[in-house]
DNA sequence: ACCTGAACACCGTTCAAGT
DNA sequence: ACCTGAACACCGTTCAAGT
């Protein structure tokens, strides 16, 4: 008696554990998402889950990563544009409709101890689309801290890598980010990654808030 | 043999449970407070909070409309300003600071089923420096909007009162807040309390900034 | 190499029992 | 009226044991 030839088993992996975590957290809130309810729709053990992922936390790096990296793909493919707020603008709302998606995401970010490498990426192409316009380094940077929440639907400040940063981001993949934070270092040696004049750049976006309001009035 | 006198125990309250959960959050975090550090502060067993509190839930709607209470009595004192624009900007700036001073507040606000009264009664004041300044409501509504996570360090739209809001909030003790949806409401049918146009809002805050940008550029 | 069951140290909350 | 201990149904995670 021989056995009938079983079609294996597709074996769990990192990307598809990733990939059911954010469909759980799409579908039923990301208070759902747990070891066990992950382990139950990738049909494993809650236990077979920790030898593709580290722990929770690294589950909820993974799934805001995703997010952010489905933006990154979506906002590439933009016709190039001359108007550099016209750029910015397209951009920023083509990433606004993605995050919609998933709505648990922005809390998610908030949590993460590290800015993610997707988030840098995105940043990156931002900056890239001021310098183009005629910004000057110093204002892409205030310009990231005046959009905040509004370019990614979060407000997590940027650079604030906060005691245990990760592996440090490859700067050679982030060009305009890292030309903007040379500059920027350099023009204030008070200033490192890792430290931003908080209280300047919240005063900064507000001015410019308040200045326009006052324009409109 | 008779018991000697013993200083009876202070007994608990919904107002000390509170307090000692502000002073745990601020300490050690908003992940150290649970039910049982809860009750081993206050010098009870965790069941015992549950006479004063009607769960978790309601202990995170407590502590974060204390921290609010607290903005709003300390901006209650803040000197009449003629200047429409120094009044909101002052006003935020003090908010600001009080908020640092309890770091997971924006978290706990974003996370809250219903807006909070304090804020209700925040947002009242800055509608009502607005108005003094020669705002229409229109466009209050719209600055509300787009201060949007600058106001009170968080993001949650107004008047989202979600599926199961509470007790409606009381509009005789909120004028301006009255007058201004009055308006809104009556000049936008479609919009009521609980729905704002978040795309419109969105992008006219954008627009706000983007428009700032470029002006300084 | 990958998966599992049992176990551990936590949660929030209910409930019957105490004073 | 207020407080308590034991218990319940959950968590994330460890670990020794299986294939």
């Amino acid at each position: 008696m021989h056995r009938v030839m079983v079609e294996p088993r597709i074996p769990l992996s990192r990307d598809r554990v990733l990939r059911a975590a954010v469909r759980i957290a799409d579908e039923q809130g990301i208070a759902a998402l747990t070891m066990r309810r992950l382990g139950e729709v990738v049909g494993a053990e809650a236990m077979s889950l920790y030898h593709h992922v580290s722990n929770k936390e690294d589950v909820l790096d993974g799934i805001a990563e995703q997010v952010i990296q489905e933006i990154n793909d979506a906002v590439a493919g933009l016709p190039p544009q001359q108007d550099w707020k016209r750029a910015v603008r397209e951009r920023i709302l083509l990433a606004l409709q993605l995050l919609l998606k998933h709505r648990w995401a922005p809390a998610v970010f908030e949590t993460r101890k590290t800015t993610l490498g997707a988030v840098l990426r995105y940043h990156d192409g931002l900056i890239g689309l001021m310098r183009a316009g005629g910004f000057s380094n110093d204002l892409c940077h205030h310009a990231l801290h005046a959009l905040g929440s509004r370019a990614l639907g979060f407000s997590q400040e940027l650079f604030d890598t906060g005691d245990d940063a990760g592996a440090p981001p490859d700067l050679a993949e982030l060009p305009h980010l890292a030309g903007m934070l040379m500059e920027v270092v350099h023009d204030d040696p008070d200033s490192t990654i890792g430290w931003c004049d908080d209280q300047f750049e919240f005063e900064f976006g507000l001015d410019l808030i308040l200045d326009g309001l006052e324009k409109i009035k």
